[in-house]
Parts: structure tokens; C-alpha cells; sequence
DNA sequence: AGATCGGCCTGGACGC
DNA sequence: TGCGTCCAGGCCGATC
């Protein structure tokens, strides 16, 4: 594992980029040549209004009804030069972004993030943005409306919540680390109205909580100031498979589900 | 139409 | 030491 920016890392990466980027004037953008990303160059010559997020997408509209979309991939970061936290651009800088009073690198070992501009919120060719579920931290997320989502699908419930439908933000990180704390096993299917309110409230702890930490850092994500979050130290389920579930003792078992590692307690979790 | 699966991409871990 | 293989996974497009 590396990186998996999710909610909590793109939020912080966002609280850091907002106040370096709003009110910018983007001069230029340039592209390693083979970068697979859209239409990013035609931020050039448009200024940058903010940088908001819904799930894990940053959004930056500009001027002349344009928006420029961000997604992190696995290992996606964006640094600035002359910052004095020692920042060097390296062989694996994607795009960089010429600003009025600054250069913006975007740094993506694994190629994964994406760079894209739209007109504003035309999403039609970014499929997870345009069918995004609920964002999890405001009124937006509903506990009935998250129900019906989860017991609609055949799915289990873990790769549903990673489809993003149900609920935004929320990666293969916090969807363990969820489940355990809503004592729900990540093959279950067709909740009921309890456990699906559980989940809702554990899904908003632990991304509340890691909020509060600056998020997940295993290697690659860092903030734009080029520090690590501090949450590792507290996931209880993802990465620990063997550990002693913290709730009672038996070892966690991991297993492949929906193509993605998930480990989770085989007592407690039903 | 919803669900599933392979591919993208790379470096690090691991085995011999 | 060095090489080959496997693994991680968010999202997307193809297919069932």
C-alpha cells in the first residue's frame, strides 16, 4: 500500500491549496508529454476563483465558466517551488502550473490523478464525479436515503460503498475502518435500517477523526507544505490483518472482496 | 441497467 | 547481486 488519498487527505490537501490558489491567475500549464490528461491546459490565461472538494475531486473554478477538476489517484500530490520545505521538482512531476506569483508542481509517481477542465459542472465525461453520492460531513448525508442506496444494490456492502454512490469520499482506508466500527461485515448485503445508521455514524467518526490528523500517510501522500498526516498510527482494521481486534482479541482476517484487500474481524464483525 | 472484471501505472517487497 | 514476479488500488471502459 502507498497512499489511496481519500476524503480526509483530499480535504487537507485542499485547506492547504485554497489559500495559495484562490484569486491565482494560472499563466501557464505545462505537461509531461505523457500525461493522458484532458483539456488541463486550457486553465491557462483564466484565474482561479477557489478550491473546493466533493469526495475525493478538488474543484477549482475559474473564470469564463471554465472549472479545473483534480483527482490525487493513489500517490497524486502538488507542491509549489521557493516554498522553503526544501521542494525540488523530481522525474515524477506530471504538470506544472505557472501562477501569477508562484510554480505549482503535480507530482504522481503511479500516474493515477487526474487533470482535467471542464465547463462548470459539465461532468459528463467523468462518470464517478457526475454520480457521486452524498457528501458525508454535511446535512446532504442522509440516513434514510444511505439505506435505501445500501439495500437497493446486490453488492456486498463494502465494494458498494466504494462505487462512491451511496456516499462520497470514501476509499478502501475508511470503508474498513468503518465497517469495524459499526461491527458490520464487509460481505453483508441488504442492511437493515439499524446498521446502516450505524455505519452512517461510523463512516462520519472516522473521517472526522482523521480529518482532524491531516489523514492517512503510508509513503506518497503529503500535504502541499510536504508534511505527512498522522493518522496511521490509528487504523485499527486496514493493515493489520493477524492483529488482536481490538474489541476482543481475535486475530484479523483479510481477504480479497470486490478486488480490493479488506480485513475486518470475523467475531464481531456480522 | 446494474454488476463484474481487466487494465492502467509504478516501485517496493519478496523469492530464488 | 540481480533478476523476475507479485502486489497495491481509484477509476474507467468493456462486457455480461
Amino acid at each position: 500500500m502507498v497512499a489511496m488519498p481519500e476524503l480526509p487527505e483530499v480535504e487537507s490537501v485542499r485547506r492547504q491549496l485554497h489559500p495559495r490558489l484562490a484569486g491565482r491567475l494560472v499563466r501557464a500549464v505545462h505537461l509531461d508529454p505523457q500525461a493522458r490528461f484532458g483539456a488541463v491546459d486550457k486553465a491557462a490565461g483564466h484565474r482561479i476563483a477557489e478550491v473546493r472538494r466533493r469526495g475525493k475531486y478538488l474543484l477549482a473554478p475559474l473564470d469564463s465558466d471554465l472549472e479545473l477538476i483534480m483527482h490525487l489517484g493513489m500517490t497524486g500530490s502538488f507542491r509549489f517551488r521557493g516554498g522553503g520545505d526544501g521542494w525540488q521538482p523530481d522525474a515524477y512531476v506530471r504538470a506544472t502550473f505557472e501562477l501569477d506569483d508562484a510554480v505549482m508542481d503535480f507530482r504522481d509517481v503511479r500516474r493515477f490523478g487526474r487533470l482535467t477542465v471542464v465547463p462548470t459542472g459539465d461532468y459528463a465525461g467523468i462518470a464517478t464525479l457526475l454520480g457521486l453520492g452524498p457528501e458525508p460531513l454535511t446535512a446532504d448525508f442522509d440516513p434514510a436515503r444511505f439505506h435505501a442506496d445500501i439495500a437497493r444494490t446486490r453488492m456486498s456492502v463494502k465494494p458498494a460503498l466504494l462505487t462512491q454512490r451511496p456516499v462520497a469520499g470514501v476509499g478502501n482506508i475508511y470503508a474498513d475502518e468503518a465497517l469495524w466500527r459499526a461491527r458490520i461485515n464487509p460481505h453483508a448485503r441488504r442492511l437493515s435500517r439499524t446498521r446502516t445508521d450505524r455505519l452512517h455514524a461510523a463512516i462520519r467518526e472516522v473521517l472526522v477523526e482523521a480529518i482532524a490528523r491531516e489523514g492517512t500517510t503510508f509513503r506518497d501522500y503529503r500535504m502541499v507544505d510536504g508534511e505527512p498526516g498522522r493518522n496511521a498510527d490509528f487504523l485499527v482494521a486496514y493493515g493489520q490483518a493477524g492483529q488482536p481486534c481490538p474489541r476482543e482479541g481475535t486475530p484479523l482476517r483479510k481477504v480479497v472482496l470486490g478486488g480490493r484487500g479488506t480485513t475486518y474481524c470475523p467475531r464481531c464483525q456480522r
